[in-house]
RNA sequence: UGGGGUGUCGCCAAGUGGUAAGGCAACGGUUUUUGAUACCGUCAUUCGUUGGUUCGAAUCCAGCCACCCCAG
């Protein structure tokens, strides 16, 4: 009898073809979906594509008919109360707290691979393993499971799944992580799928983030690293270090914003060297599989946005699990609430969450 | 209301007779499973105003207006 894998559906072309593929590999394939929109935020926004909102009905519509049509049963569990709870009080939080918090990562970590499978099961639902379209890939070595960078190096989005628990990565499959998002388009293609061309990504949410932290403007002063005040804006929570749109400040060099201080109610600015940083410091520090938590300094590659490169660190261990990260070379908005994923080669070996520093670096 | 100065895009600012640089901001787009960054594109038929000189003026001349400074 063969295996059963539950396939995360999400109405994308990545999550479309992955359902495909391990059908015809000969897999009995089901789907699960997540319901997470709560349609309790009144005058939404709208804008476009996203994870979070009313368009999730129509998606969700899609993805049933989909199932149908393949023969694949589909599952839809309602999480959105439990989504709220965790995930955007915790976007809101981190807002009102001057960081900038990485949605994706936790989603990943505490709803996708975690209570989504959970309420499947405790439904009664029975699979062997989870897979989704996720561009990157697992390998085990030595009964360890080691997530590692997908193919498609400039899709790769291992980035965003780093927190995910041996647990997690032991029943977990990707089998487009070996694969381009141009092949995968082209399978797609080649198999009819509708969802083919569908656009690439999807935001978090849409519209105004204002929606979703549902908090009266706060006017206050945007001033320049010497103290200078430049300008105003509506509520420190609409910023985010290294950002430049949006700042309203005409000045003879473009400004980026060094620091949010919600205590002040303050957006500090500056030029482009003041947002380099040569180190900062991680905290919930998770390690993969690959080695154990550090004792002693360790070179690595740390990737600290989700788009961008990895570059050299060292990575030295401090008091509560806390990592110190000494690039070699200065970065720009090393920004707290994002996440710095470490890397060996191919391989994540951990990652924590930027911590707020307490005085400069 | 004596003297001096300035007046070019939202801000800064080139241009001093030949038919409006640039920077910042803004806006639009590309990239991106987080509103970052980056990249591409768009942004003054017009130079405080009125009139004059000239083939031709933002650039020369005159009047007026506004603002600034110094004297009162």
């Amino acid at each position: 009898m063969s295996k059963t894998i539950a396939v995360g559906l999400s109405g994308g072309v990545d999550s479309t073809l992955t359902a495909l593929l391990l059908k015809e590999a000969g897999y009995r394939v089901i789907g699960l979906s997540m319901s997470i929109y709560n349609k309790d935020i009144p005058n939404m926004t709208l804008a476009g594509r996203s994870c979070y909102g009313p368009e999730e009905k129509h998606e969700l519509n899609e993805i049933r008919e989909w199932g149908k049509k393949q023969n694949i049963p589909v599952y839809v569990l309602d999480l959105s109360d439990v989504y709220k709870q965790t995930i955007l009080a915790y976007f809101k939080q981190a807002y009102l707290k001057g960081i900038t918090p990485n949605p994706c990562v936790q989603c990943n970590a505490e709803m996708k691979f975690g209570l989504l499978l959970e309420s499947a099961r405790k439904s009664g639902l029975n699979f062997d393993a989870f897979a989704t379209g996720h561009y990157a890939r697992i390998e085990q070595q030595d009964n360890r499971f080691v997530l590692k960078k997908g193919i498609d190096a400039y899709k790769d989005q291992s980035y965003f799944l780093y927190r995910l628990t041996q647990e997690q990565l032991s029943q977990t499959m990707f089998p487009l992580g070996h694969l381009t998002k141009e092949r995968v388009r082209e399978m797609a293609r080649e198999r009819g799928l509708a969802v083919a061309e569908k656009a690439d990504s999807q935001d978090f949410y849409a519209g105004d983030y204002n929606d979703l932290l549902q908090e009266p403007a706060r006017t206050g002063k945007i001033i320049l690293t010497t103290g200078e005040v430049l300008g105003e804006h509506q509520g420190f929570w609409n910023y985010t270090i290294g950002q430049r749109k949006g700042l309203g400040i005409s000045y003879p060099r473009p400004l980026f914003v060094v620091d949010v201080d919600p205590k002040e109610n303050v957006v500090i600015v500056g030029t482009a060297e003041a947002v380099l940083k040569k180190s900062c410091r991680v905290e919930a520090t998770v390690w993969g599989g690959l080695i154990p938590p550090l004792t002693a300094p360790m070179r690595a590659e740390v990737k600290y946005r989700s788009t961008g490169r990895s570059v050299g660190a060292t990575l030295t261990p401090e008091a509560e699990g806390r990592i110190r990260i000494d690039f070699d070379e200065p970065q720009r908005a090393l920004t707290p609430g994002q996440s710095a994923v470490f890397y060996k080669d191919e391989a994540v070996i951990g990652g924590g969450i930027i911590v707020k520093d307490t005085r400069g670096s």
